[in-house]
DNA sequence: CTATTTCCGATACTCATAGTATCTGATATG
DNA sequence: CATATCAGATACTATGAGTATCGGAAATAG
């Protein structure tokens, strides 16, 4: 064994810790993922090899600071019937891509899922997450008879999880929450 | 003026132009995205200042090359209901997913899209077309009466397009096209 | 045919940045 | 007090994109 689990000597300073992981949050709403271990070195005032040695690899870092980007909370909304909390979900949904700051972070974010496969973890837990808080809304909608009871909640999470996702990552038009609820709720085919 | 538009010396060769975007094409099946320039060089049996005389940069090779791969078409099918075209073109599109390969080259060309704005600018044009070439599916549809005639078809293609993005991209398991058919055509709120 | 221009392959160089190694001094534990 | 480890600083290594240059080949102008 190369070292024990260390009992003696210095400890790492957990000022020079919060240093960098803030750093690294700042740098991240700034200027997305692209940032130097120089940079984040400087932005937290500290020495480069303070970095090094909290983090093996750049990658790890940026892992770190995603994961505490993601663990974001969001309120279950109840407005009494399916159409307005789904409308509410629709909408939170699509209010990240709204800021544009937040949504040049979400492309990059997304974009790196498709390179590094841990990252693509990060966000399928975060998103799962957060779907599966607003069972609720759809278990309350079932006993009110107003969601089939056989529905693939998955499914329905995903169809417009992925729409926002879609539009967003290729810059296409945000759509109407409205319009989305619409279609998912009653689907395209000709009322007869 | 540095040199004008040259008649006289040595013309390009066509067949080291052929090499090259065939070994670019080539690398990108086999191996994604990540290639270093000497190895496109060696893998086209050309020396490497003859890629760096055909794209200014990388990404300028890459883009090329994806223009390439992206400019696949696709049949349009007929099978005389609704809900039969439908289930062609969400499998169609559920295809390029199921094969291995072509699915990791898929969520790294989206995930380039995170970053590059080319690139996603090259995907948006791509998946505009091959939707727009299933228009005729659902001009069809609504003179039969099967589709609302003032559906949003690009909110339509864009939910399946999404989904199955979404879910491959995240490495998520891919939907089963009956029931992706069904929900967009009928929606998730419970009959009555 | 000859001179000129531009291509070809090869090679060496510059530059940016991740990651490693080392040094001096500070600090905590035994 | 002795030792281990941290902090900051700095120098080093390795990789890969992009640039510069060279000797030779091929095409064109005259």
């Amino acid at each position: 064994m190369s070292r024990s689990p260390s009992s003696r000597g210095r400890r790492p300073d957990p000022a020079v810790d919060a240093k960098i992981r803030s750093a690294v949050l700042d740098l991240l709403l700034q200027r997305g993922l692209e940032m130097t271990m120089d940079e984040v070195a400087a932005h937290a005032g500290v020495g480069r090899a303070s970095v090094f040695r909290r983090y093996a690899t750049k990658r790890d870092m940026l892992l770190d600071g995603l994961a505490q980007l993601l663990d974001i909370q969001v309120a279950i909304p109840d407005t009494g019937s399916l159409a307005g909390d789904l409308r509410q979900v629709v909408v939170d949904t699509l209010a990240i891509w709204h800021d544009d700051r937040l949504a040049a972070l979400s492309r990059q974010i997304l974009g790196e899922s498709g390179r590094d496969p841990v990252v693509a973890d990060l966000v399928r837990t975060s998103m799962r997450d957060r779907m599966a808080r607003t069972w609720a809304v759809y278990d309350r909608a079932i006993e009110r008879g107003e969601l089939r009871p056989d529905s693939d909640l998955w499914l329905l999470t995903d169809l417009f999880a992925g729409l926002v996702a879609y539009r967003g990552l290729l810059g296409l038009g945000l759509p109407d929450p409205d319009e989305v609820v619409r279609s998912l709720l009653y689907g395209f085919a000709a009322t007869g």
